[in-house]
DNA sequence: GTAGGGTTAG
């Protein structure tokens, strides 16, 4: 019970208790203390069977006051019959406070009591369905209020697109919007939050359109889903219209808007642009702080993330939330930064973060990222929703780090499980059969994409396949494949079936390959030296030589190689014969000896992956300094005996290092976990999980 | 007394 008479002051301590309470109990009473004791004064004076004094308690602890609704609910109880207008307080406190659930059961006592709903009670219910998603049962309150005739009713009708919209009928939000007499900018704001909620972005920019033709002003609510339309469209254009707009009319304290245009210019690449709005901006919350942090992470400025979530925490004393960790992990995952990203994760434990669903497949791609398949697995147990993407991670995880015949197992148990795969799935089940060499399966699985699952392949599918035949020494079948596409083949699909003629010493089909790539876009530096390699790896030198001159010739650029190393939270960067670090003469004598060791291990340097502008004496030299052997020296010095040293690179590794790696890896005892632009590479006790195919 | 708003994952 809320109250007992006897513990609770004598009207005494209220003076002049006034005989309308209304503005005492509705605005003077800020604790669940004052309205205890007025409660006792009107219990005790009988004003309390006034309806109109009970409501105006259950109005001020049903909806003003905080963690009071089951007050609230007590003193409903005590009611003898409870008006429309107790029930629609009710309603709309359950609503919006405790459970929407409660609110829907509450709606159909009031109908069992034969208590009349009216305009009021409509709006409430409609947003509690609207919150439960319970498509059902808000039709049949749909149903309910036209019968009632308030169909036409301005507030009701607005609910209902969003009850719609939020349920997934966002077509039929659409229709009760069309079907509307007056529209007022509610009704508008509305419909575009109905789109925004199913990311139908372009349909957000036409409506806008129609909007301002129909001569209704638009308003803040209205700018901030423009806004978030015209970032994920990158319509820049009519973002720096509003941004105008906002600045002619003096906006910029909405804070709310100001993150979505914040959002805005970062999503359309104008991240500098979004700082320095972000530096202007006066007030600040965790939504701001992660607008701008994700702005980073998706513009790959994965440091810059980083550097702002310290400030956050450091300079601002902002909390970060789940959200803002989804972004931290996503920077984290792109740098490898294998050791801030634990942090983040014990982080999130410690704080007792809600894993969404959001932030666990955040994390099982951070851990997939940094080599780390069993904590992908971890984590993935651990969570209580998991949804396509959750599985699409999983399966992703196991299979870029080796894993293909788990990654299937996962794939069926999905298929058991009813989740339904989509386009993405089957990229990361292809890829899982690429890497386990199941050749039949993956066929199958390419079929069984379309026909069972109404997936048309996209260009991804189909460089799958090309993976999956080359890889196995298929590349007559692989080329056909090609040839029989019904899509226009890219490049990166040449390219790949370029490096299975490598590996499978394939002349005439690499050298076509090649010739379709430079036809598609100018080559890359990798191409010349895949072809050239395959003329090197069957003797004729003189056409290897003659592909490097004229790479040379073409002035193909080499992209520097570069490869991260993460010691003590601080992620180091190496380039090729990099000088640049603080201790480089450590690590270049480190080498040295690195080199000689593994050389009386049974190492020889691959001149093939020389760099290219090197003189024939300093081929071996040179490629003993590729970023990947400076990452390493400089994890062999930095970790402790027995660490596993994890390295990430921005291209493919050489097969020098490949070699040199796995040697490394047995002769100092360490596992050396790889990751460079295409996959893994866990090298231990001299091998390596991609079987030296990659 | 009622209605609409910003950041996130494969």
């Amino acid at each position: 019970m809320p109250c007992t008479l006897s513990v609770f002051p004598a009207i005494t301590a209220i003076p002049q208790f006034p005989e309308n309470p209304r503005a005492l109990i509705l605005e003077r009473c800020k604790t669940t203390k004052d309205i205890n004791q007025i409660h006792a004064h009107l219990l005790k004076t009988r004003l309390v069977l006034n309806p109109a004094v009970a409501e105006n308690l259950l109005e001020s602890t049903a909806i003003l006051l905080p963690n009071t609704m089951d007050y609230a609910l007590s003193i409903f109880g005590e009611m003898d019959e409870p008006d429309s207008s107790a029930y629609n307080i009710i309603i709309r406190g359950l609503t919006y406070k405790q459970s929407p659930h409660e609110a829907v059961l509450m709606f159909k006592k009031m109908l069992e009591s034969s208590v009349e709903p009216n305009e009021f009670t409509f709006p409430s219910i409609l947003k509690a369905c609207s919150r439960l998603r319970a498509l059902r049962e808000g039709e049949q309150v749909h149903a309910h209020f036209v019968k009632c005739g308030f169909g036409s009713n301005g507030y009701v009708e607005n609910t209902l697109i969003h009850m719609y919209a939020n349920c997934g009928r966002v077509e039929v939000a659409r229709r009760v919007f069309d079907g509307m007499l007056t529209r007022d900018v509610v009704a508008w704001n509305s419909m575009f939050a109905g789109y925004t909620k199913s990311e139908c972005w372009g349909e957000v920019l036409k409506l806008f359109c129609r909007m301002r033709e129909s001569g209704v002003c638009f308003d803040e609510v209205t700018m901030i889903s423009v806004l978030t339309a015209c970032g994920r469209l990158a319509d820049l254009e009519l973002g720096e219209w509003i941004s105008e707009h906002i600045e002619s009319n003096g906006l910029q304290k909405n804070l709310p808007l100001m993150t979505s245009l914040v959002d805005m210019y970062a999503k359309c690449g104008e991240v500098d642009t979004a700082r320095r709005l972000f530096d202007q901006m006066g007030q600040r919350d965790v939504v701001a702080w992660s607008a701008m942090i994700s702005g980073y992470s998706q513009a790959n400025r994965c440091r810059e993330a980083l550097n702002l979530f310290h400030e956050m925490q450091q300079k601002a004393n902002v909390e970060p939330n789940e959200v803002t960790m989804v972004s931290v992990l996503d920077a984290c995952a792109v740098l490898g930064a294998f050791d801030t990203g634990k942090w983040a994760h014990s982080y999130i434990k410690k704080k007792k973060m809600k894993l969404t669903v959001n932030l666990g497949t955040a994390l099982i791609d951070f851990y997939a990222k940094c080599g780390s398949v069993d904590s992908s697995i971890e984590v993935f147990t651990s969570m209580d929703t998991k949804n396509v993407y959750t599985w699409t991670a999983l399966i992703q995880s196991l299979a870029s780090n080796g894993q293909g015949k788990k990654a299937l197992d996962f794939f069926y148990m999905m298929r058991g499980k009813n989740i339904e795969p989509n386009d993405v799935t089957f990229i990361a089940a292809l890829a899982a059969c690429s890497h386990a060499g199941l050749v039949d399966e993956g066929r199958s699985l390419f079929f069984s994409m379309t026909k069972d699952f109404g997936i048309e392949p996209r260009i991804e599918h189909y460089g799958c396949m090309v993976d999956i035949l080359g890889r196995m020494g298929l590349i007559e079948e692989a080329y056909q494949f090609i040839k029989n596409m019904p899509i226009q083949p890219n490049a990166v699909v040449w390219r790949t079936l370029l490096a299975s003629c490598r590996v499978h010493k394939n002349v005439k089909i690499g050298e076509e390959s090649f010739r379709h790539i430079a036809r598609l876009e100018p080559a890359h530096s990798g191409d010349y030296i895949l072809l050239s390699n395959i003329y090197a790896l069957i003797g004729r030198r003189e056409d290897a030589l003659r592909v490097r001159s004229q790479m040379r010739q073409q002035r193909i650029k080499k992209a520097p190689g570069c490869s991260l190393i993460e010691i003590d939270g601080v992620v180091h960067e190496f380039l090729s014969e990099d000088d640049g670090h603080l201790d480089f003469k450590e690590i270049y004598s480190t080498i040295e000896d690195m080199m000689k060791q593994i050389k009386s291990a049974g190492y020889e340097p691959n001149p093939a992956d020389a760099r290219l502008d090197a003189e024939e004496d300093y081929q071996e030299a040179s490629v003993s300094h590729h970023s990947e052997k400076l990452a390493i020296a400089f994890g062999l010095i930095r970790t402790p005996p027995g660490t596993t040293i994890r390295i990430s690179k921005n291209l493919r590794v050489c097969t020098d290092c490949h070699n040199a790696t796995k040697i490394i890896s047995r002769v100092y005892n360490r596992e050396i976990i790889v990751r460079d632009r295409n996959r893994f590479h866990h090298f231990k006790e001299g091998s390596c999980s991609c079987n030296d195919y990659w």
